[in-house]
DNA sequence: TCACTTATGGTCAGTATGACTTTTACGTGG
DNA sequence: CCACGTAAAAGTCATACTGACCATAAGTGA
C-alpha cells in the first residue's frame, strides 16, 4: 500500500458481493439463483448478490443478502470468501468489482422471498452450468462448485448441508450429490465414524419406510479432516448396478494452482 | 448482483492489491517489505502493494505491482490470489478494501529498487511478525504463512522457491524453511521422487564441498500432490540431535473452516 | 414365515508412511 | 593409498488407511 502522490486520485470502482448458495434437495446439488428484473441481462438468472453498505464488511454484506434472499443467518449455515473477480470488462455499466462468497446449507424452507428477491429459486447445478448465467457467474459458480467439492475432501463442512439430526446415509448423500458419484456406504460410515469429532451419536435412531433403523447423529465440534476423504477414483456402484452412477456434474476441473482472475 | 433502483448511488470504495512475496534465504522464509514514507504508519515496515489501475484486473495490478518492487515477472515465480480485507477502520484515510495475492519465488538478486520502493527489503517471517506492521498488514502476512504452509502440502509449488537445476536437499530445505521443522531426507525423498510429474531429472550432477553428489532435477509438470505430502506430527530431528529442530514461526495456526474478514 | 431393503460390521490385500538402517560416492588429511 | 567424515541414495519393517468385497442385523410388508 504505496501512496507516493497525496495529489493522485484513485480510479473509482464499485465492489459488490454475490453469493454461491448451495444446498442438497431431492438428492442433488442446487444453487439459489435469482432472475433478473433489469439491464443489463435482463431476465437472465443470476447470482444473489448487492453492493456493500459504507461501514460494513464483504462478510457482513455477504450475511445481509444472505438474510435478504433465504432468511438464513450465520448460526445456520456455513459462508466463506472465495474469490475476487476484477476483470474490467464483466460488468458493462463500469468498473464493478465482486468478491464472491459460498454458501452451504440444509435444505430449507425454500427461499423466502426476502426484500428485493425478485424471483430466487433452487436450480440444480447441472441446469445452471447448462444455461446462460449472467455477466461472468457461470465462471464464479464453477469456482465455488470446485470448492465445496474440495472442501468436503478436507473438513467437515458436509454436515452443514444436513438437518440434524441426520443419519450417515444421509451424510453420505450429500457427499454422492455434491462429488456426483456414488461412495461406498460401509468404507464412507467407518471413515466418519472414525474421525474423532465428525459425528456426535445422539442414541437415537430413524426408522424409515423399509430398512433397517439407522443411528441419528448430530455435527461433532471437529472442523478438519486429517487424514482427508479424497475423491480420488471413487467409482462405486454402491449397488452393483452401474446405471445409478450419477455422471460428474462439470467434465473439466480446474486443478491448477494459480488463482484465477 | 441485484439493482433495484437506478437512483441509488453505491458507497464510495477505494480498492488496493497488497502482495505477500515469499522466498527462502539463508535457510529461512523471507518476506519483502517495504518502509513506509507517509503517514499513516509512516516509518513501519509494510507489504507492497497499491492501487488498481483502470482496465486492469486485479492480477495484472499485482503483477505490475511486484514487477515494481522486485523486478520479477510471472514466468519466474507463482502467484496466487488469497483474500479480500474489508474492515472498514482498517485505513484511517477512509474506505480502503484490499485484496491481497501471495507470491513464491526462489532467491533472486535481492530487491531491485523500482520506481516507488521506497526501502524494501527481504526480512525473515519470524522477526516481522514479531514486530509491528502497517495496517491489518501482520494477519495478512499470517493468513499468507498459513496458506503458503498449507499449499506446500497439497501441491508441487516448492519447486516455484527452487533456482534450476536443483537437488532434492534444495527442494527439502523449502519445506523445513516454511513449515518450520526438519524433515527426514530419505522419507521426503521417497515421496517426492514417487510423485509423477514433481521432478524431472536433469542426468546432471552437483558435487558439493563435502558428502556424495547429488543429482539434479528441474520442476516437473504436474500441480497436484495426490496423496498430499502432510505436515501433521512431522517431528523427525533428521540427525540425532534435537537442538538442530527448529521451532514453528507461528505458534498458533488457524485451522479454521470460514473465512475470515 | 419369507422376501426385500438398508444399516452396520468384518475381512483382506494393496498402498503410503514414519522410524530406522545400510550402502554409496565424494573430498580430505594422514 | 587408505581411513575418515559427510551427505546422498537405497532398503527394511511395522503400522495406518483405503478400496473392494462379504456377512450379518433389523426393520417392513406379503
Amino acid at each position: 500500500m504505496t501512496i507516493e502522490d497525496a495529489e493522485w486520485k484513485p480510479p473509482i470502482v464499485t465492489v459488490t458481493v454475490d453469493l454461491v448458495i448451495f444446498t442438497v434437495r431431492d438428492g442433488d446439488l442446487q444453487v439459489l439463483l435469482i432472475d433478473r428484473g433489469i439491464e443489463p441481462y435482463l431476465g437472465y438468472p443470476a447470482l444473489p448478490g448487492g453492493y456493500i453498505d459504507k461501514g460494513e464488511t464483504l462478510e457482513e454484506a455477504a450475511l445481509r443478502e444472505l438474510h435478504e434472499e433465504t432468511g438464513l443467518d450465520a448460526r445456520t449455515l456455513h459462508l466463506e470468501q472465495l474469490h475476487a473477480y476484477s476483470d474490467p470488462r464483466r460488468d458493462p455499466r463500469g468498473r464493478v468489482i465482486t468478491v464472491a462468497y459460498l454458501a452451504l446449507g440444509p435444505d430449507l424452507p425454500v427461499p423466502v422471498s426476502g426484500t428485493d428477491a425478485a424471483a430466487a429459486s433452487w436450480a440444480p447445478v447441472s441446469d445452471a452450468l447448462a444455461g446462460r448465467l449472467a455477466f461472468d457467474h457461470a465462471g464464479i459458480l464453477r469456482d465455488g462448485l470446485e470448492r465445496a467439492r474440495s472442501q468436503l475432501e478436507h473438513t467437515t463442512v458436509a454436515a452443514a448441508f444436513c438437518v440434524e439430526p441426520f443419519t450417515i446415509s444421509d451424510l453420505r448423500h450429500i457427499y454422492e450429490a455434491v462429488w456426483g458419484f456414488k461412495l461406498d456406504p460401509s468404507n464412507f460410515r467407518r471413515k466418519v465414524t472414525r474421525t474423532e469429532g465428525f459425528l456426535e451419536p445422539t442414541g437415537e435412531r430413524y426408522v424409515p419406510q423399509i430398512g433397517r433403523p439407522a443411528l441419528l447423529y448430530r455435527r461433532g465440534n471437529a472442523a478438519a479432516l486429517s487424514p482427508p476423504l479424497l475423491r480420488t477414483s471413487q467409482l462405486s456402484s454402491a449397488g452393483g448396478n452401474a446405471a445409478d452412477r450419477t455422471m460428474p456434474l462439470v467434465p473439466q476441473e480446474n486443478a491448477g494452482l494459480a488463482g484465477s482472475d
